[in-house]
DNA sequence: ACCGGGGTGTTACCCGGGGTAACATCGTGG
DNA sequence: CCACGATGTTACCCCGGGTAACACCCCGGT
């Protein structure tokens, strides 16, 4: 049995141990899971950045590719941008452990810097840049706005599905609704509410030993 | 000298440590960093987390109050939300590496939830929530689309802003814009670009073995 | 039949980080 | 003077990532 097969298997059991104890599962569990011992696992990953990658990889593609298909799809830009954020949340629907894993950065990262931004995740964001960037006239700023919006939404999707997936406020259609709403700009169409001008706001600033 | 003091200089040495090393800097070191070791840390704080929250703790309390004040200003809305943008990003902008520690999500939870959003900035994103309740008329959904919008904007200003602060692709006051364009449906109201119809689209699906 | 190499696997270990037990020390009030 | 409660220490445990050194097994070449 030459390298390739060996390495899927070694992934699917990966896979199974993480599906069950989340990303934090250690290497000797993933290598007892798999029938053999640690050493084996670093043959065939490097390190545990190696195997969580690889992993990351497999199951990142579908969704990535799914992405990138929702944001190629021709259809009116509110559409779209709908079909999008569909995707994505029942990408993360689907599996939720793997869903997790994609989205920690690797905690030990001793070099600067500590991006918010799961490497799967700067991918997405990459492809939301692009997709604006190409498709849609912003003038002058594209560029820059391409690539802040690219960031920001994907960290609002990630922020918001996150959330989500752990309430379970409402439908997954819903929530795209929601989410829409917000970058098509209902936070600026909305009318004020009739706020009593500060109703004698209750003093109460600096209150430490929150829990 | 009683104990309040003395966790102050405790406290004191950590974040000197973090500011020099980053949020993974180690018990011990910071221990050394004290002048003292590490059982006195823990007796002090209980364990690393509560070491950190401690710290973090201290920290936010600042930016926090910064934005919940940033919120309640009495301005346009747009201005608001510009003001409060601004507020933040001036606030990672002072202290980065502090910063990072807040979005640092603690890394060894075992608890299923892997919540993308560390407490430090669920607070802020509960900020944004009760302020669109009570700010915003969004007519029956209310309650749903200020949760969602308070996740949303805060994973969407912890992305941008993680990107901007690696980055620094432009100055403070446009970033603040271009989020802030965002937030107002720039995305949705500008026109799209004469996209030559796919010209050729270059078939390449799954070409894995990306770096 | 013999050998060698590239795959498989093993045990046993190193290192470093979180966390703790047990002991020494100092200072202050009874 | 002593006891108590704080401060501090050394030395240790446990566990997880990562590695060294060695054993096996099969297959192809001479």
């Amino acid at each position: 049995m030459s390298r390739e097969p060996r390495r899927e298997q070694l992934l699917n059991a990966a896979d199974r141990v993480i599906q069950r104890e989340g990303p934090s599962a250690s290497m000797n569990a993933i290598a007892a899971e798999a029938g053999i011992t640690k050493p084996i696992l670093y043959r065939h990953f490097g390190d545990r950045n190696g195997l969580i990658g690889a992993l990351t990889e497999r199951h990142t593609s579908g969704l990535l590719a799914a992405v990138r298909a929702a944001l190629a799809e021709p259809l009116e830009r509110r559409d779209r941008v709908e079909h999008v954020l569909d995707t994505y949340l029942a990408g993360i629907e689907a599996r939720p452990q793997v869903y997790r894993l994609l989205t920690h950065p690797e905690p030990g990262d001793p070099s600067g810097a500590g991006n918010a931004l799961a490497p799967a995740l700067r991918q997405i964001a990459e492809e939301i840049t692009h997709a604006v960037q190409s498709q849609v006239d912003l003038g002058a700023d594209r560029d820059l706005l391409a690539e802040a919006w690219g960031r920001g939404i994907t960290g609002m999707v990630l922020a918001a599905g996150d959330w989500w997936l752990e309430t379970r406020p409402c439908s997954r259609t819903r929530m795209v609704q929601a989410l829409a709403d917000l970058l098509w700009g209902r936070l600026a169409a909305a009318a004020d509410l009739p706020t009593a001008v500060l109703p004698a706001a209750p003093a109460e600033p600096p209150s430490a030993e929150a829990t």
